[in-house]
DNA sequence: GTTATAAATAGAAATCATTTCTATTTATAT
DNA sequence: ATATAAATAGAAATGATTTCTATTTATAAC
């Protein structure tokens, strides 16, 4: 958490009760979390904050880097805690609790130069998603 | 076009004017395009179309494999062209004219393997989003 | 500790992409 | 030619996200 707190305040961001607590949500789950979750959890744990709060703390987390945004197949916002926000990693996301996990193997250099002969373009950014079953869940599966 | 009509009748679709104008459009254009972009191109073309109604082909096109949905950051509605889908493929998208061109190659089974290993999880999906610049583009800038 | 300040927040309201609904029209099988 | 289910338009609803404004609060400077 300190070292979170620590990268808000780098950002010139307070130090405030609705930004801890949406972090520290972010500690506890391994999920990515949408902004009417995080709502209703905060809500439970007594503490109302408004939904145009909640989207504004979410997107200022992730300017920071401490959160990533998931790119979801149903286009709704979704965010997960970035770990290791030095490294560069993709994200392997469990389809059934939605965990999501950072990849910090990555081949792409050889497509890139792929894409680069083949269509002589130049590539710029990549961005792999990989969805599956965690450890938990594929034992749950299968039983 | 013969192709693609053949494809909706497989999927019991009519060929109406609409599908058949939206269908066209894709062939005409490269790009990735969105539904109200759609809209005020058969506009132009002296064709009214209600946006429902283009939100629907779309989805059917879709569905019948003739379309593929881009996931853009933006998360609005975006779709291409795929101009074949009997072979999985990634895009490259251009970032400057929204081109989508397809890149048959594919290194990623070395990369799940790692993924299954080290995370001891099951693999089901995977989707690569490549940005850059298209040849014509990549031109362009430099001068 | 106080205080001044800019930043953060709540809540209402607006926005806007997307979806749903229903009455009418149309492609096509017969 | 006609019957039929499918397709469409247009209005309306939905719902996630954003904007706006008045109020509150964290914190830097004293």
């Amino acid at each position: 958490m300190e070292k979170y707190l620590a990268v808000l305040k780098e950002h010139h961001f307070k130090i405030t009760p609705r930004r801890k607590a949406v972090l520290e949500l972010f500690l506890r789950e391994k999920r990515y979390l949408g902004p009417y979750e995080i709502k209703q959890m905060l809500e439970k744990a007594s503490l109302e904050v408004g939904l145009p709060s909640i989207y504004r703390i979410l997107e200022e987390l992730e300017g920071s880097g401490i959160l990533v945004k998931i790119e979801h197949s149903s286009r709704r916002l979704y965010y997960s805690l970035c770990r290791n926000p030095q490294v560069s990693h993709h994200h392997f996301i469990c389809s059934k609790c939605n965990k999501v996990e950072e990849v910090e193997f990555c081949n792409f250099s050889e497509i890139s130069s792929f894409i680069e002969k083949k269509l002589n373009a130049r590539v710029q950014h990549h961005s792999l998603h990989i969805e599956g079953l965690c450890s938990e869940c594929r034992v749950e599966n299968s039983s």
